[in-house]
RNA sequence: AGCCUGGUGGUGUAAUGGUAGCACAGGAGUUUUUGGUACUCUCAGUCGGGGUUCGAGUCCCUGCCGGGCUGCCA
């Protein structure tokens, strides 16, 4: 690490690794509730952790924060792990479970009863909230504040056991009611929770509370710099309280701004009212910002990251703009993925001076960026489907594609000229009668003339039909959470989302393809394989993202 | 309202008292068998007011604005 430009995390890490605090090492962990998939947001922490234990060459966990097992399910535990290591990262054998410490953090609220800075309260929800005071005033005293030692540790251990009922009874931290800070209130460490735990099983009747868990976690675990997001900020005094006080080692916990995206949301709590109201197709639908749902739509991990690496670290609040993830992305598989031609809404084209029942193969490029990628066959004959959008009656000045009279160009074949438009009874086109150059086969001519436009084609004799999805983003409005008042986010969920096409036509050799193997339909956009669309038969394709269209642009007004 | 925190082009992020830079987006152009890609050029910024200094985005004071905090969630 000798660059400049270094974000402030990455500073303070510099400073500390030259200063030998820790002894020069740096343990970074991920630590994600298993509450949830995991979505954009945490693709930024995933990176920033794991990606300064490489810089670093320190390491980095993963652990999962199971403290509550009212909200945790071992199916998102699996979903954490494929989507971290899909991203690109490894934790080795180091997959952590808070509940992994649940009898040390045990241990631990023993202790601190013991030297009476713990006690076992009896105030029921609505009266710890009286006590708590407000953003403006102090609070009061627990009446149990003062109580004998030895009475909270037999209650502690009472509820261990399982005595009491779920809420009767919290172990609390004695630090101070007149903080400003209300996460210093004495804050409750333990809560009742008759719940089984996907790790623990019925073992533990009592569960630790996120800040009696946290840092005592990433203490045992010799973290030395704990990353998390700036809400969190206003309980770092207590995570230094507590290592300062079970006089444990002690790492530095750093705050920065999480990652939002316009046009998204991010957060799980929503995601899942997304899923539990059938708004989207499951957690993994290809509109949701989830690692597995950008996964299923077709995004490269690799895209990903150069997302992360992009979007930049600071305190400050951020929302960032979709077309950077989409420049990230275009970049990624402009790079990569191998082109093929497909027609979205097929327009029948005949060539009337095309022997009738010729078909011939010829050459087409794999990828123009990679020459390695090599060349494959496609079929041609007399009847051909091109985009219905790339045919207009009457078009406008600088319309380069199809029109009557107009030469172009299909793209690794021959030189066409519309000559006739057949029409049906209602008007509608339903068929173009071209002549070709039999000279421009592959796409050029001896004489050497210019052919402005290129169109992409396919032949009626091999072509397939999948079905086709294209999406468009989930909402509608730049910040969902902009409603009117009384409405929620869901007002703003974008209804034209996502459309399903069923006539379009591609070249057959998309069959050849990988499954997850993104590949692009020339002038369209990169496409991918739906993961769960059942081959060959009913082949899905999902539109990973549309080609920029510099001419689309411009026209729309 | 109290406490905490933050304010640099449209968006994001650099510059740590010394020429305000980079990326995306926008605009113009060159190349092109993808109206793609690549390349070139371009538009545009230090929240306001005071102060310290030869010199302030940076330090000090003050005002304004944004975000967070009153779970036995994380």
């Amino acid at each position: 690490m000798e660059e400049k430009n270094l974000d402030f995390i990455r500073t303070i890490i510099s400073e500390d690794v030259a200063s030998q605090k820790n002894e020069g090492r740096v343990h970074t962990r991920f630590p994600p509730e298993p509450n949830g998939y995991l979505h954009l947001g945490h693709a930024k922490s995933i990176c920033l952790n794991f990606g300064i234990a490489n810089e670093f060459n320190g390491l980095c966990n993963l652990r999962l924060d199971d403290t509550n097992p009212s909200a945790e399910k071992v199916e998102y535990a699996r979903a954490i792990q494929e989507d971290v290591k899909w991203l690109g990262f490894d934790w080795d054998d180091r997959l952590f479970h808070a509940s992994d410490y649940f009898q040390q953090l045990y241990e631990w609220a023993v202790q601190l009863i013991n030297e009476g800075k713990a006690y076992v309260c009896e105030l029921s929800f609505e009266e710890m909230r009286k006590h708590r005071g407000t953003l403006t005033e102090p609070g009061k005293n627990s009446p149990y504040r003062e109580r004998e030692r030895s009475e909270s540790l037999d209650l502690f251990e009472r509820m261990k056991a399982g005595e009491f009922e779920e809420g009767s009874k919290t172990l609390r931290v004695k630090i101070d009611m007149h903080s400003p800070n209300l996460n210093m209130r004495d804050p409750v460490i333990y809560r009742i929770l008759h719940q089984e735990h996907p790790e623990t099983g019925d073992k533990w009747k009592i569960y630790p509370s996120y800040d009696f868990a946290h840092g005592q976690s990433d203490s045992l675990e010799g973290i030395t710099h704990s990353l998390c997001t700036l809400e969190f900020e206003h309980h770092r005094p207590l995570y230094d309280w507590f290592c300062q006080n079970l006089q444990i080692h002690h790492p530095q916990q750093i705050e920065f701004a999480r990652l939002n995206l316009n046009y998204t949301i991010m957060s799980k709590r929503k995601m899942l009212r997304l899923v539990e109201e059938k708004h989207v197709d499951g957690w993994d639908d290809p509109r949701m910002p989830t690692l597995s749902g950008m996964r299923r739509r077709g995004y490269t991990a690799s895209a990903i990251r150069s997302f992360c690496e992009k979007v930049g670290l600071a305190k400050r609040e951020n929302v960032i703009e979709m077309e950077l993830l989409e420049f990230c992305l275009r970049e990624d598989l402009n790079k990569k993925a191998h082109r093929r031609l497909g027609v979205l809404e097929p327009l029948k084209l005949t060539i009337s001076n095309y022997p009738d029942d010729q078909v011939e193969e010829l050459d087409a490029v794999n990828n123009p960026e990679d020459p390695s990628a090599g060349t494959r066959k496609i079929t041609f004959s007399k009847h051909l489907f091109i985009d219905r959008n790339d045919f207009m009656e009457d078009p406008p000045k600088k319309f380069f594609r199809m029109a009557v009279g107009k030469e172009v160009r299909l793209k690794y074949a021959y030189y066409v000229t519309c000559k006739e438009v057949v029409k049906g009874e209602d008007g509608k086109i339903m068929e173009l009668i071209c002549e070709y150059d039999p000279q421009s086969r592959g796409g050029g001519t001896p004489d050497e003339r210019k052919v402005k436009g290129t169109i992409q084609w396919v032949d009626s004799t091999t072509a397939i039909n999948p079905e086709i999805r294209l999406y468009d983003r989930l909402f509608k409005a730049p910040n969902p959470d902009d409603v009117e008042e009384g409405k929620d986010f869901l007002s703003n969920l974008n209804p034209d989302s996502l459309t399903s096409l069923s006539s379009a036509l591609v070249e057959k050799s998309i069959t050849d393809l990988k499954a997850a193997e993104p590949f692009q339909l020339e002038r369209i956009g990169y496409f991918t394989v739906d993961s769960k669309s059942k081959s060959p038969d009913s082949l899905v394709l999902n539109r990973t993202v549309a080609m920029r269209d510099s001419w689309a642009k411009k026209h729309l007004k």
